[in-house]
RNA sequence: GGAGGGAUGGGAGAGUGGUUGAAUCCGGCGGUCUUGAAAACCGUUAUACGUAAGUAUCGGGGGUUCGAAUCCCCCUCCCUCUUCCA
């Protein structure tokens, strides 16, 4: 959520700032109910310091019995249009935090502006693509000739965008979590945590997937939604606090299943491994001071990022432009990963700073060390990596002509030794 | 799932209708003392809105009352016992 004061002060600003992301909310009507509120508060104050007034006189038995009956049955009149009052103020807060809370977040200066995902910048380009003398096999098949992605077993057991993920495969899956993260919290300072899978609203809401976007996620009957990522619970786990300075910058990392209901892309990557209901992601994590956190970015995208050159994954980074940037960040990173099949590259990790975006909608807040006001902390996320497309991408970068998997060399000895993923001969 | 108990300031914990935004203790901060530290002692120590007067806030919502942390109702969460279970 953005600072009211800001949509007070200097409208035009958010106005700008909607109409760079391609978005539209009522702003007039949000100050027209801001003002209204503000009247209302005014009047229902003074009505309540008479109330209070009269019931101590009232109290103090300072007033003579017969004006003290008068007393009472002004005071009573007041108490009515107090309570009217207050009912109204309630509602007429509730619909503008609900409005407000529809507003993105704010863009950093040096988010680019720009029309659709098209006029994403690219920064800059890792690695030499892959070179093949045969031709290139897309990994949907090279999975379901080596028997270690089965797609319509995954129908079969759930629905469609499930797979059933099989043999070398599903080793090849826990070998790229706990090598993540293993890095992460080995040499990248994170703390690993194991957090529900299953998320109520108002972590949601924190984070920013709710109230507007709903649609992507799974609903269970009791009211919780499963994760869409891992950001949502680590996020939220200082929702409602607040941290001492020295506690800053907090580093949490964990791998977790995501759930999306990919609402609106049907059609898309409906063949193979890309788009999934359910797929699994190491994510990273950030609170840091607010004059930090874009400094703390370029770290998040050094982390993540380092986790490909590590795997030998040729890949690029763009910066997401105003148009295509998510509905919390200011600023946002895309790392993306060569797919040969595709002969383009596909997203990989999203690097985000929201800055005190969700720490608002979450209340997340320190409490400096020279002390005065608490201020909200500054919130980043990053994935590093999804897991399921790092596979895809390794199946692709490293396929042989034979159609057999080259093991990325660091990730070996977390095969137990395995260093190719070949065809299963069933005797 | 069954029965009962609870939710108060950074923490612990008083407070059952009228200067109680809230005792006391711990913690934090400042000071006295000390070469320094500890101890002791003194002071101070919530948040939001508002230029201010002020208003609101004792899990959330509603009600009773001139007046509610305190009484009544609903919801949420937590705990204990019991049952079941990886």
């Amino acid at each position: 959520m953005i600072d009211i004061k800001i949509l007070r002060n200097d409208p035009e600003q958010v106005t700008a700032t909607l109409k760079n992301r391609k978005t539209d909310v009522d702003l007039q009507k949000i100050l027209d109910l801001d003002n209204e509120r503000k009247e209302i508060i005014f009047r229902l104050d003074q009505i309540k310091q008479q109330r209070n007034e009269n019931s101590g006189k009232i109290g103090k038995g300072k007033v003579d019995p017969l004006e003290k009956q008068t007393l009472i049955e002004e005071t009573r009149r007041l108490g009515d249009e107090i309570k009217t009052g207050d009912s109204k103020l309630r509602d007429l807060t509730d619909e503008i935090n609900n409005r407000m809370l529809t507003i993105p977040n704010s863009l950093h200066e040096s988010t680019p502006i720009g029309q659709s995902e098209e006029d994403n910048p690219e920064n800059y380009r890792w690695g030499k693509l892959p070179v093949f003398d045969f031709p290139v096999k897309h990994h949907a098949d090279l999975a379901e000739q080596l028997d270690i992605l089965d797609a319509p077993r995954g129908v079969k057991l759930a629905h469609s965008r499930f797979t059933l993920v099989k043999g070398a495969a599903a080793r090849l899956e826990r070998a790229l979590m706990n090598f993540m993260l293993d890095i992460h919290t080995e040499n990248h300072g994170f703390e690993e945590v194991i957090p529900p899978l299953l998320i109520n609203s108002q972590c949601l809401t924190g984070t920013g997937q709710l109230p507007k976007f709903e649609e992507d996620l799974f609903k269970t009957t009791d009211g919780l939604y499963l994760l869409p990522t891992a950001e949502v619970p680590l996020t939220n786990i200082y929702r409602e606090e607040i941290l001492k300075e020295d506690a800053l910058p907090v580093y949490l990392t964990a791998h977790t299943p995501c759930f999306r209901s990919e609402a609106g892309s049907y059609g898309k990557d409906t063949k193979g491994y890309i788009r999934q209901h359910q797929f699994n992601k190491v994510e990273l994590v950030k609170l840091t001071h607010p004059d930090k956190s874009y400094e703390e970015l370029e770290l998040l995208l050094k982390n993540a990022t380092e986790i490909l050159e590590r795997l030998e994954l040729p890949y690029r980074v763009i910066s997401l432009c105003s148009a295509d940037i998510g509905f919390s960040a200011a600023k946002c990173y895309d790392i993306e990963v060569w797919v040969p099949s595709e002969d383009r590259y596909r997203e990989i990790s999203s690097c985000s700073n929201c800055t005190d975006f969700q720490a608002r909608r979450a209340n997340i807040r320190f409490k400096p060390n020279e002390g005065g006001k608490t201020r909200y902390v500054h919130t980043l996320n990053g994935s590093a990596l999804a897991v399921g497309r790092t596979v895809v991408a390794i199946l692709e970068n490293n396929q042989m002509s034979d159609g057999s998997i080259k093991i990325p060399e660091v990730l070996i000895p977390y095969m137990r030794g395995l260093t190719k993923i070949e065809m299963r001969t069933y005797d």
